[in-house]
DNA sequence: AGCGATTTTGAATAGTGATTCAATTTTAGA
DNA sequence: TCTAAAATTGAATCACTATTCAAAATCGCT
């Protein structure tokens, strides 16, 4: 959409705004108005650019996942160690995990389309998971890898809600005795 | 607040709307308007009943919660088996689950009240699961008990979530299969 | 029947949100 | 320098929200 210069520095500057007010405000406190403020722009620049507030909101979620992935392009090389450090570094590290579990909770209520995105993006996770578990231990099958590696995940995403509700509680350590506990085999230990 | 006849019938009648609209719709769908209609009373009646919307859809949720567990009042009776099994039933059979689910994410970037509420349940619940778990092993140390607690419930809420989202996820499998492979002690076998 | 407390009405308030659009200005390449 | 595409403005639109309140109706008790 953008092809001029200043369309891709405004479209910058969106991001920048929405990114930031994602993590101070929530994806409720954050409104098309609060963005173009932070951004310095009128509200016809910004649907000039994105489609909807919710387009923008999910490129900066998006962008804060693939962050801290440790192999964005090719899979297939990471290790489940590296995986689940990744999840908690996105946890713990971006502003933006509790916008990310918020709306992938709301979303099975509400958008349609929205749902199919994070379910998609959910499948991709544990085939990733459930691939990486398989090639540390390969004489597991397919099937007992990708029932751990749902677990794993189930259990990640429900210590990064216990993190969003209460940000004292130890997201890594219990992570890690997840880990153990659900016998996840490993390469290497714990850091 | 409410005495006569007129005005707890009145109650019942918005709680009911309430349930009814909460599962069909989420929160965000449910409005006070809808409340009224579907009830058949004026906005002044349900704020002449209840001070917030919240707080009618907290007295719905908390109700739902308390339905399906196993000892309502005097804890210290239940089993590990018997605890899961509630949450289980919980999620899968109650319309409300969702919207519970959507409150305690919620929660934690918005309303600092409504944070605590969760906060304090949610401590409740490992404090019953932990106490369930150290009955049924009694060699378990107390801590030990409590991070197995944290752990199968951060594992039932991340399944919860996955099943939000695509309602085919075999919810009560996985559940038992996470108890097994985190070594719960049961006294009894799945069901 | 009478009386104070409770309940109900229904319009009004006051604010919010995302999004649209015609008009104007700026950009980049020929 | 000219021009078409792109970017920007800023007001306007439209829909919707939770909540309030004074007035009227009703309740339950003595």
């Amino acid at each position: 959409m953008a092809r001029y210069r200043s369309g891709i520095a405004t479209r910058e500057r969106i991001l920048d705004a929405t990114r930031l007010l994602l993590g101070r405000d929530g994806f409720d406190g954050t409104t098309v108005k609060g963005i173009c403020q932070e951004a310095r722009i009128q509200p016809g620049s910004f649907y000039n650019l994105f489609p909807s507030k919710d387009e923008a909101v999910l490129t900066v979620v998006r962008e804060a996942i693939t962050a801290v992935d440790p192999h964005p392009e090719g899979e297939g090389s990471d290790t489940i160690d590296e995986l689940i450090h990744a999840y908690i570094r996105f946890i713990t590290e971006s502003p933006l995990a509790g916008v990310y579990l918020q709306l992938a909770v709301t979303a099975g209520l509400t958008d349609e389309h929205l749902k199919g995105r994070m379910l998609r993006h959910h499948h991709y996770r544990i085939h990733r998971f459930a691939d990486a578990i398989g090639r540390d231990e390969p004489t597991m099958t397919r099937e007992r890898a990708r029932i751990l590696a749902e677990l794993v995940i189930a259990g990640l995403n429900g210590l990064a809600y216990q993190w969003a509700l209460d940000p004292t509680f130890e997201l890594m350590d219990h992570a890690w005795e997840l880990a153990d506990q659900l016998q996840i085999p490993r390469v290497t230990p714990q850091s």
